[in-house]
DNA sequence: ATAATCGATGAATATTATGCATGCAAATGC
DNA sequence: GCATTTGCATGCATAATATTCATCGATTAT
C-alpha cells in the first residue's frame, strides 16, 4: 500500500540535478545500481515509467514530471523537520526563518535582527528572498516562519501586524532640476529614467499608486538588483527611482541624492510582519515581532513625529 | 543523515488517533513491538523523546506535537502522489479536487459539475468543504486544485477569475411586513431574527457590507448548516436570512420565500474560481472553468440581463 | 575502431525491519 | 486486596529488503 518512500523522491531530485544515475548515485552515497534496482520497483508497484529509456541517458515521463514536483515540494519539508528536531534536542530553540518581500526592507530587517540575535543568543535567523509562490505561499508552505512585506493578506490560518511606517520618496541625484521642489507630480518624471528593482510592475508603489492612475509612464524604465548600485547610478545622474525615505535619509551622508516628495500628498507605506496564526503564541516569534515594532516607535522618534 | 520516514510519521500520526501504539500497530498491519523498535531508534537517532511514558499511556513531547503537525501535513501529499500516479497508470486524467470557500456555491457546482462530468468521462470531481489554513492555504498546500470562492486573492503563485455575477438579497416568508418592499434599510432588520451559515460573521456579506457599516444588529443571530433547512426556517416564519437571489427564486416553487433587495442599490457579488498558476495550462481544468464561466452566460441570459 | 560511459540485471550478501516471547508497570475488575 | 487485563519495552531469532558486486549490452565520444 505504501511505496513512495522518501529515498524516492530524494532519487529523481538528484538524478534531475545530477544528469544522470550514477551521478546520483555518488552524491547520495549508494551505488548505480542501488538505485536502479530501487526505481525499478517503485516503477513496478506504481504500474508506470518514471523515465524513458533513451540510449543511454533517462528522461522523465509525465509522471517522472510530476514526482520530482512532489520530490521538490516534500523533501525540503522533511529536512526541515530533522534539522528543527535536531535544534530541540540540543536545546537550542531554533531558526527563525524571514521571508522578504520588499527590496528596501532588508536595510530595516538588518537593525531589527541585530538586537533581535543579542537578546535571543539560542534563536538563529534566516532571511530568504525567493519563493516558489510568493511570500504568502511561502508561510503556507511552511518555507518560511515569518514574512515582511508591505502587502499584508488577511486571511484566517495568518496573522499580519503592521510594524513600520514610512514615506516612499522619489530619490534624484542633488542637482536634478526636480532636487529643490516641494513634490513632484506624475507627468513631471514622464521625462525621466525610472531606476526600479527588477520586479514587475505591478508590485512597484510607484507605478501602482502614482504613474499608473495618472496614465503617465517614464521616459525609459531600467531594472537594477542592489540598492547600491541603484543609488550611485542615480548619485551620477542616470536616473531617478522611488524608495523609503528613511532609506534615502541613510545614503544621503555619502551619495549626492536627496528626496522629493511623491505627490502632495505623498506615499504613505507600512511594513507587515505576517505568520501562521497557530505559530503567534511562539515565544521567540512574537518577540521579534515585538523588536520590529519597537525600533519603529525609535524610529519614529528620531524623525522629530 | 537521512533519518525521518514515511513511517514514522505515520505510526506519530496513528498512535495518536487511536491513542496508543497497539491500536496504532493494528491499522498499520504491524505488531506492536515494530512500531516501538522504530521509533526507538529514531528517538536515538534524533536524539530527543517523541513521547513521554507516563505509565503506560504516551503523551507526545514538543519534539512529538511539532512532527505531528509535519505528519499531518506531509502524509497527505504522500498519499495524493500515489493516487495520482496510479490515474496516471490506469489511463485516467486525475481527479479534480475543489474546494469550496462558500456555502450557498454548492448548488451552483452542482450545475458546472453535472455537464463537466458528461464532458471529461475520466477525469473525477472531488468536492471539500474544510480546510486546516482557509481555501487559500488549500491551494497552496495541494489539498485542492481549484478553490470556488467570492474573496479572491491576487498573488504571485495564484490566478483567479471571475466565473458568476450574482445578487445578495434578503429571504423573507411571504407574508412577511418586507416581503412587498422595494429594498429594504439596515435598520430594518433590528427588529429581526437573523439566520445564517455558521461561519465568523466578518465573512458573511450581510454583516460585512450592510449591518456593520450602519452599525446596526439584528435581533437575534441564529446559525443553520444546511440551506435547506435554513430556508424551511425562513419559510416558517421563524426569521429572514441572506442568500443570491438565483437561489432564492430557485426555492420559491417550493417554499413560502421572497427575495428583497438589500438597500437601494443591492449588493452585487462574484465568485471567482481560484487555481495555482503553474497549473492554469492544465486542460481538464481550463475545461472546468470554461465550462463555469459558460453556465454563468445561459444563466444571466434567463435572468433576462 | 576502440575506449569510455551509462543503465539494467541476476546472484550473493549485508543490512534492516519485523515478529515472537517475555518482562515490567500500571490500570481495571471483582 | 488480589487477580486480570492492557500497554510498552526489549533481547533474540528470523524474515524481508536493500545494497553491492560482477557483468552485459548499448550508446557516445575520441
Amino acid at each position: 500500500m505504501q511505496m513512495l518512500e522518501r529515498i524516492h523522491l530524494s532519487i529523481i531530485r538528484e538524478v534531475e540535478k545530477r544528469g544522470s544515475l550514477t551521478a546520483a548515485a555518488d552524491t547520495l552515497c549508494l551505488t548505480q545500481s542501488a538505485l536502479s534496482h530501487s526505481m525499478k520497483k517503485l516503477e513496478q508497484q506504481l504500474g508506470t515509467d518514471i523515465w524513458l529509456r533513451e540510449g543511454r541517458s533517462l528522461r522523465l515521463t509525465q509522471a517522472g514530471r510530476y514526482l520530482l514536483g512532489v520530490a521538490e515540494r516534500v523533501l525540503p519539508q522533511l529536512k526541515l523537520a530533522e534539522e528543527r528536531l535536531q535544534q530541540f534536542a540540543a536545546g537550542e530553540r531554533g531558526t527563525l526563518r524571514i521571508g522578504m518581500e520588499c527590496h528596501p526592507c532588508y536595510q530595516w530587517l538588518l537593525r531589527v535582527v541585530a538586537p533581535y540575535l543579542a537578546a535571543w543568543p539560542d534563536v538563529d535567523v534566516d532571511v530568504k528572498q525567493k519563493f516558489q509562490f510568493g511570500g504568502i505561499g511561502a508561510l503556507f508552505a511552511y518555507e518560511i516562519d515569518l514574512l515582511v512585506t508591505p502587502d499584508p493578506l488577511f486571511k484566517p490560518g495568518l496573522h499580519f501586524e503592521p510594524v513600520f511606517d514610512y514615506e516612499q520618496v522619489l530619490v534624484v541625484n542633488r542637482s536634478h532640476r526636480l532636487a529643490g521642489a516641494d513634490f513632484v507630480e506624475p507627468e513631471q518624471l514622464s521625462a525621466e529614467v525610472l531606476i526600479t528593482y527588477p520586479v514587475a510592475s505591478e508590485r512597484l508603489d510607484i507605478f501602482k499608486l502614482f504613474l499608473i492612475p495618472a496614465g503617465v509612464a517614464p521616459r525609459r524604465h531600467k531594472t537594477i538588483e542592489t540598492t547600491d548600485i541603484l543609488l550611485q547610478m542615480v548619485a551620477s545622474g542616470r536616473g531617478v527611482s522611488a524608495l523609503p525615505r528613511w532609506l534615502v535619509e541613510e545614503y544621503a551622508g555619502q551619495l549626492d541624492i536627496v528626496p522629493v516628495r511623491l505627490g502632495a500628498q505623498g506615499i504613505a507605506k507600512q511594513i507587515f510582519l505576517g505568520a501562521r496564526q497557530s505559530e503567534t503564541d511562539i515565544d521567540y516569534l512574537r518577540a521579534f515581532i515585538a523588536q520590529a515594532r519597537q525600533l519603529n516607535s525609535v524610529h519614529a522618534a528620531e524623525s522629530g513625529r
